[in-house]
DNA sequence: TGCAGAAAATGACCATAGTCAATAAATTTG
DNA sequence: CAAATTTATTGACTATGGTCATTTTCTGCA
């Protein structure tokens, strides 16, 4: 017979998240272990593991914490430079840290492994489309393409952004960062007004 | 002083990426262990290290190889049909493994790693910006955007779709699948041919 | 109330990526 | 050619993610 979750699991996740977050505000993403966050946590290493599938994904969690904190105002853009200040937002947030862009990449898809971050980026996805088709309605966006295809045509340019931005680890960071800035703004509105 | 590289050590390199060859072919990227490559190659741990800088180096280095191979008769696409059919092709061998993404994602940004893969996708790019360039003189694809904008962010696409076709590893993985693969068509017709 | 069984937690243990001081093999130089 | 120097290789060692049989704690029920 299946029971119930008892409130102490709900507990010792708890403790575990507040661990890594504290944590991650230290060291950053990448400078995660187990090891601490459980020693933190005053947990063994194996409850770790009886909470969360492995180290990406209680990282996926607590990602999905910060950008859902950062991005809970979003609100559906009104016009051209709305989009471009959400898409900029969205990109800056993403293109943070090298992990975060391999975590978007890993979890960010439809059907994600269902820890939030996926949920998180189709309701970014969404407010944007919300954007879309009320400028579409105005004409000020071509109206043959469904609003959910160019909202998600538009991540794709960010993702895209975030991961070149990160590329650079070596070599003038400061101008592979200019570019990636660049190419998000030239993608996007390339994709919005492909007239100019 | 500096010295020149010794034929021994290209030698080496070269035992080292046959055997991940090998191996990658029985066991796919996702299985190969650098044990395993030093024991086929006959080396020690310590010379795969001081061949290349981590495990995902080595994978790079490989993936460029196959991915090369593949894309070495890529000409640049003459029309709508061509483009469609370019893409998917890149498409497919990118969502081919995990790892494939995974990869992609860390190294194929511009001023990648300089292993390969970021060469290798820069020349994928030119040639899509190839096909590109004929279509805007004919007039088949609006000019207002250079072509090396939207080839890029056809890349862009194709990353994304690769993602999204790996996210679904479980659920109804067919389901997933399809939808990535309508994705991308929609999101590239909608970059380039925004009117229908 | 106490017992059967399920949920939760434990920590010793394993797998594997990656390091580094030591050694061997080339190459230059006198 | 022998010593000096640089390049290449080695393998024992570390760091860390992840497993699993065992133990502890909780819950429902007779």
């Amino acid at each position: 017979m299946t029971r119930k979750v008892q409130a102490r699991r709900l507990a010792t996740r708890d403790r575990l998240l507040a661990a890594g977050r504290e944590i991650i505000l230290s060291s950053g993403l990448s400078g995660l272990r187990t090891e601490d966050v459980v020693q933190r946590a005053g947990t063994a290493k194996g409850t770790f593991f009886a909470h969360f599938v492995d180290r990406d994904h209680f990282l996926a969690a607590l990602l999905a914490e910060t950008l859902g904190a950062e991005l809970a105002g979003l609100t559906a853009p009104q016009d051209r430079e709305g989009v471009m200040r959400s898409l900029d937002r969205i990109y800056r947030l993403f293109a943070a840290d090298v992990e975060t862009v391999a975590l978007l990449a890993r979890f960010s898809g439809p059907a994600g492994a269902g820890m939030g971050l996926d949920r998180l980026i189709c309701l970014v996805v969404e407010r944007l489309a919300e954007g879309v088709a009320r400028m579409q309605t105005r004409g000020e966006v071509g109206s043959s393409r469904a609003p959910e295809v160019l909202a998600e045509a538009l991540m794709a340019q960010v993702f895209h952004a975030a991961a070149s931005a990160q590329c650079g680890l070596h070599g003038d960071a400061g101008a592979v960062r200019a570019r990636a800035d660049q190419l998000l703004v030239d993608m996007s509105e390339a994709l919005l007004w492909p007239d100019g």
